[in-house]
DNA sequence: TTGAAAGCGCTACCAG
DNA sequence: CTGGTAGCGCTTTCAA
């Protein structure tokens, strides 16, 4: 209400805004002391009343640092970008993203999350690399090429870390090891005696990266059982693992469930609870006893499954921690020569309930 | 293979990020041409041979421009922020957020998620204004003071804008209207004849925000009726809404359910579909009827309300569209002037199955 | 203890 | 048609 800068018009509306060299002016000292004092260098001493002139003048002008401009100067960033896409996720995803991004901030990183819905790998990678960011942890919604490695490293990047199944040279990748979760899903049906089991795989878009490696493990896991029975001479070596896309709604259910019978199967891993929810609803409308004549499970371990009747069976996948991750990339950051290498970082057990 | 640079072994690996003029030499122009050619800038006209060996130049070096340097030397940047925090949410809001996310690329703005969590007001604010945003879209998560906006504002945001309830100075605030869910709820129910309503109310942390405003919203239906019944000498006077705390997780609902009879209900509005799952897994298994003893109706309207037994009764929400909003704020960042109002971008209705 | 000045990478003026 | 150059806001030597 007192200041004499009140009387310069010019800017109608206070566009201005404020920078180090307005806080120095009002403060009556040089910007160079502006920056030493709002970031308690301590490689400069000054005085207390400096201090607090400087700071009473940058809280005056509502000043905010820019940014940009200081990581220009500095040369890097602490940012670490999160490319996200449009994947429906869990609880479980959601709450290891939270915790990521959580600990990450506590070792001073700013977090981003960037929008890369519907671009090209080396389009977004270069998206991406326009930012400068000092390191890139991908949860595998983006395909990231070799190359886009390569740019974002050349662009600064000190570490490119990927989730999920592609191994992508340069990167530290961590496997989530999706494929687990069908070997486990399958091996428990083995065991429970089923041998003609389906695997569920969802139509929707973006989910192939979750369902193509549980698929694969389910294989793997049926052709594992094959060999031991037939290296025993036992009857399991026929065990059958049939693929059945999915969409998530009534009418594709009902259009599987209406063909079961000629299907032949007596056990179904349903990709996830809610699949399995949708699916065990769709057969028990036409018929099918669960899990008499058809045992199903599912995964995520949702709290709607021990709400269904049966309670379904499910897979119980162990997150990888979010701290985890966090201090990895910081230890990528700080030293680069950490070797990039892949960890499994997620495991996976049966619960089982009444539905199998 | 072939370059002379090759010879410069003074950065072990390759760390050097490529400048404007680092292109600009190996092509043989000045940093001026370089910007022109690779920003096709009209103003000014390069020959086609100069632009090609421009283009090659940067290829060849794997060039990235500086986001950062540029928004500096523009004044202003294109970057939308959003700020993210951790809730959950359903499919209608993680569409609506790929929607508005997709609208604003489409826009050529670069839309950025901030990682807000446990921050207060105004630390979140000062986080993101550092950031030069040219808009900031909260959708609630953080919640936001005058304040914050002014700092932002001050700091070069052309437009903030709220989703949600609170209705902040200075901010376009597109009311989500949780009330009116609330409202339609309940209007429905004391339609079909129920006079003692609960109305859960989830404990869980971070959910208050939607919570809060659908219990007002049923309170005010239930007021609504009363007074209409009363002036026309019904006996509907009595409607009583009873706000029924419920964490997500099966003991607290079984409790719930326990002393079921003692409170005297004859209906309840879930919160949402998973929430009344949950409610009615309890309610049937401690032997309460639904429909007939208590009607339960959820919201969101997702699939699996349709696959329960009997089905659920639920609100339809229509999400405010992405598009709409990234419109808005397309609007509001060029033309400052446009004047901060609300606007109500929601609207619910009730769809009617077996459960009420 | 403080100030002057250089320079991070980029674009936009003005000269040539 | 192309090049020189100033300057965006900030930090950090180096001098005073």
């Amino acid at each position: 209400m007192s200041h004499s800068t009140e009387q310069t018009p010019e800017r109608p509306t206070g566009q201005a805004v404020p920078t180090s060299a307005d806080v120095a002016r009002l403060a009556g000292v040089s910007r160079a002391t502006v920056s030493y004092v709002l970031n308690n260098t301590s490689a400069v001493r000054i005085s207390e009343p400096t201090r607090r002139r400087v700071r009473e003048a940058a809280e005056e002008l509502g000043y905010v640092p820019h940014a940009a401009a200081r990581s220009l100067r500095a040369g890097h960033s602490r940012m670490v970008l999160l490319p996200s896409a449009h994947i429906p996720v869990g609880p479980l995803y959601s709450q290891f993203f939270h915790d990521l991004q959580w600990e990450l901030r506590r070792l001073d990183y700013t977090v981003v999350q960037y929008g890369s819905v519907g671009l090209k790998p080396d389009e977004a990678a270069r998206a991406w690399a326009e930012l400068r960011p000092v390191a890139v942890v991908s949860l595998g919604e983006v395909e990231l090429t070799e190359q886009s490695v390569e740019l974002l490293k050349r662009s600064g990047a000190r570490a490119v870390i990927t989730l999920g199944t592609q191994q992508v040279p340069g990167t530290h990748s961590l496997a989530l090891d999706q494929g687990r979760i069908g070997e486990v899903a399958i091996a428990h049906l083995i065991e429970s005696g089923r041998r003609r089991i389906g695997v569920v795989v969802p139509e929707e878009p973006g989910l192939g990266m979750f369902s193509q490696p549980r698929l694969e493990g389910a294989r793997r896991a049926a052709e594992t059982a094959g060999a031991a029975a037939a290296g025993a001479g036992a009857d399991a070596a026929g065990v059958a693992v049939v693929p059945l896309p999915l969409r998530y709604d009534e009418e594709s259910a009902d259009e599987l469930a209406g063909r079961w019978r000629e299907l032949g199967l007596d056990a179904v891993f349903a990709y996830n609870d809610e699949y399995a929810m949708l699916l065990m609803r769709a057969l028990q409308d036409a018929g099918i006893s669960v899990p008499e004549e058809t045992a199903v499970v599912g995964a995520d371990d949702l709290l709607l499954g021990r709400l269904l009747r049966p309670r379904l069976s499910t897979v119980h996948i162990d997150m990888v921690l979010g701290r985890e991750l966090a201090e990895l990339v910081d230890r990528a950051v700080r030293d680069t020569d950490v070797p990039p290498r892949s960890r499994r970082l997620l495991d996976s057990r049966v619960v089982r309930r009444e539905s199998s």
